[in-house]
DNA sequence: TCCTAATTGAAAATGATTTCTGATTATAGC
DNA sequence: GCTATAATCAGAAATCATTTTCAATTAGGA
């Protein structure tokens, strides 16, 4: 199996095409969550060219389907797409070098366990971001 | 006082305008995240007439100094603005009728100690939501 | 009241994302 | 391996929330 990957899509019923793999193969590379259109500046690099289409494409599927991770920048309008390699969804994201490191901490079992007693609602999802600076950043 | 948020305004040395008091009235009026958009139209609604850009930049200003939350919305790409009356800033909002309520709970301290243990790192801001579906529209 | 800077409206611009269309390609079945 | 076919793709054009521009208006201090 010439790619990690190749195995993962073929079990999503997804056909397993260079751009595709390419795509999954940058966000594996960085701990960093990027932009679609950063996604396809690192494409042409690789010279494996896409249309910015179809890098959308493939990053919404992949999101769907469980293999990415997508949030939208609270500030201005963007998404960004990054690939976790464990299940862990809560992120300490650098607002420097934007590098991703996982939180340990989850409080969502007190949240929903708050929500379901005091408000008597019941939770669908939640999001968590937390932003700031990393080691390496606040040392340079 | 004519206005509940005439001297707030002139404490942030901001002119008290028609159109800025009828956007605070209406998002203070009720505890939904309203897009721009919707704040537009229930400023026609009470003949309080606006042009779209107008509203926006009031929205942006109002969110800048605090008076205002501003959050995006995690799949559609929209911003959506709210009144807090109080200072905590985490919120349950139903998927259904969109309601916001507080939640007591909020687990920054935890996560902020957490980062700046093993991580090292230090905690700018964070983003915290919860979607669910409140008691009324679990119910109906 | 007058002056000046802040605010506003209307139209046009922006820019990320999506849609459309007609090729191209991966893969299941032979 | 070969073929059929359904998925995928590129490129151009469309979409649409948001922002900018700029001239006209207005709020608030002097």
């Amino acid at each position: 199996m010439a790619n990690q990957f190749d195995a993962l899509l073929r079990r999503l019923s997804l056909k397993v095409t260079p751009k595709r793999l390419a795509i999954l193969e940058i966000l594996a590379a960085e701990p960093i969550y990027l932009t679609p259109e950063e996604v396809w500046t690192r494409m042409k690099r690789k010279s494996t060219r896409a249309g910015l289409p179809t890098v959308y494409r493939n990053l919404e599927e992949l999101s769907a389907c469980g293999i990415l991770i997508k949030i939208v920048h609270p500030d201005r309008r963007l998404y960004y797409y990054f690939c976790p390699n464990d299940h862990h969804h809560h992120h300490f994201v650098c607002i420097s070098c934007r590098k991703v490191e996982d939180l340990n901490f989850c409080g969502l079992d007190s949240i929903d366990r708050e929500v379901r007693k005091s408000l008597k609602g019941a939770v669908v999802s939640h999001l968590m971001q937390v932003y700031g600076r990393c080691k390496e950043c606040l040392a340079g």
